[in-house]
DNA sequence: CAGGATTTGTGAAATTTATCACAAGGAATA
DNA sequence: TATTCCTTGTGATAAATTTCACAAATCCTG
């Protein structure tokens, strides 16, 4: 399923790199060495090599990277130099403040359809777009041909919102309601484990008092 | 610095089996297998047996783990039996559904001082919270002898959000702004990396064409 | 254009993390 | 109580990931 096994951590900092190399070329640097990237990264700059050499030979040995060219590169490598149509279920206090998020669109993830259940939401607008009704997921979507779809509802509707989005042939998913979704083989599901995050805020805090 | 080196993967999946034992416990059970919980994690579950084993010998051959006893031992280990005063910073999007979250208070997550710096907002009240103004982060969770910060600033401020945490007496920051923040040793920070999953599923999404 | 200074890309080694597989413990039944 | 069945905890093994360390490539200076 994976294409040459390219580890999952190694895909992430991809993108972190790409978030440095934009502030390193924003301040004007044109070239980058895999040691400045790895400091600011907090990573080991072998590391950084291996990370970039998964998907092509970037570097010119002596001076490092050229700062413009590997961004390019590492946005063309994830996909994000395209646009990718989006649909939100779920229109809650998550849901309104990824809304109102502009680093969606600037990633080329355009938000084109949103949905709810709740009848007080339904038909009013929000960020231009009008909320609709969370039964016409599936045909909404695939009249908008949506790829992604992003979860923002409760727990307990969250495999049900998730069914309805990949019967509208939808093919990934970003997930924010703390629960394993069963998605079938071919569906790629990103979870945004903020619940467990909190909590292992929580477990490193209360440990050090032990110490 | 780390206590027995426990996997940090490990702490995340205890809160995991943490979620999932209060459905099984919701639903009635008493008992649950080893299996059973690596099943609805999506894990192995020799794994499940191992991260418990980090932290004790919950389990009873033959039989499996009582699920109170577990979810309150799991709670315990985690220090989410005791209440943590919490302090946000940037009351914006983000920062606003954060607020109206009940997740937080029902780990024990107390929120007690919100700060941002625009004067359109400071003074006004968001969930039975006034808005403080950014230049008294340190003075008022001194006196409110907050334990941990959120980070919801937009990036540029992040740095400054999280020196001012740490010069009020925090020890764990809840990090949202895509950015490596410098701490010094001995302050726990936490990433919710939203960005880098957000771009990850492109990745995905546009390797798929590829196959 | 030679020589010194860098920095890449990459095998090899080290470390970390996950899985296997099974002896031993305990429950349940008769 | 003996027997059967199940499931834990764990040593051994395997797999994945990170770090080391260095030859080769290129830059830069004089
Ligand atoms: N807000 C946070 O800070 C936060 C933090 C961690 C996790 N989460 C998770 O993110 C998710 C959303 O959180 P929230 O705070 O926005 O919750 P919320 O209650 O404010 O919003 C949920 C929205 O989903 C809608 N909804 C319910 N069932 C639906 C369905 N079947 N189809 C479509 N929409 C439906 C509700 O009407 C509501 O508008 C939850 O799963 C929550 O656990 C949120
Ligand atoms: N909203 C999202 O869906 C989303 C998604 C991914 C990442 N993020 C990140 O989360 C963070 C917050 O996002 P947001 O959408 O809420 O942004 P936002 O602009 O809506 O809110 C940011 C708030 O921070 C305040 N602020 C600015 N400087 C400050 C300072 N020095 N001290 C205190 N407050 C300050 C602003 O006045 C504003 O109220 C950003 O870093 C963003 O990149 C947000």
């Amino acid at each position: 399923m994976e294409s040459y096994k390219i580890p999952k951590k190694s895909v992430e900092r991809l993108s972190i790199y790409k978030r440095i190399l934009k502030v390193i070329m924003d301040a004007g640097f044109t070239t980058v060495s895999s040691r400045e990237l790895a400091e600011r990264a907090g990573l080991n700059s072998a590391q950084v090599r291996k990370d970039l050499v998964y998907f092509g030979q970037f570097g010119t040995p002596g001076m490092g990277y050229q700062v413009s060219m590997l961004h390019r590169a590492i946005t063309k490598i994830m996909g994000l130099h395209k646009k990718i149509p989006v649909a939100l279920t779920g229109v809650g206090n998550l849901g309104q403040a990824l809304l109102a998020y502009p680093g969606f669109k600037e990633r080329g993830f355009i938000i084109e359809a949103i949905f709810d259940n709740d009848h007080e939401k339904v038909g009013k607008k929000k960020n231009g777009l009008k909320i609709l009704d969370e039964k016409n997921i599936s045909s909404e979507i695939k009249k908008k041909k949506v790829r992604v779809g992003i979860i923002a509802t409760p727990p307990s509707a969250a495999q049900f919102a998730a069914n309805k989005l990949i019967e509208g042939g939808i093919k990934g998913i970003l997930n924010f309601a703390p629960i394993e979704l069963k998605v079938p083989s071919g569906i790629t599901v990103v979870n945004v484990a903020l619940c467990e995050k909190l909590e292992m805020l929580s477990y490193y805090l209360s440990k050090r008092k032990l110490l």
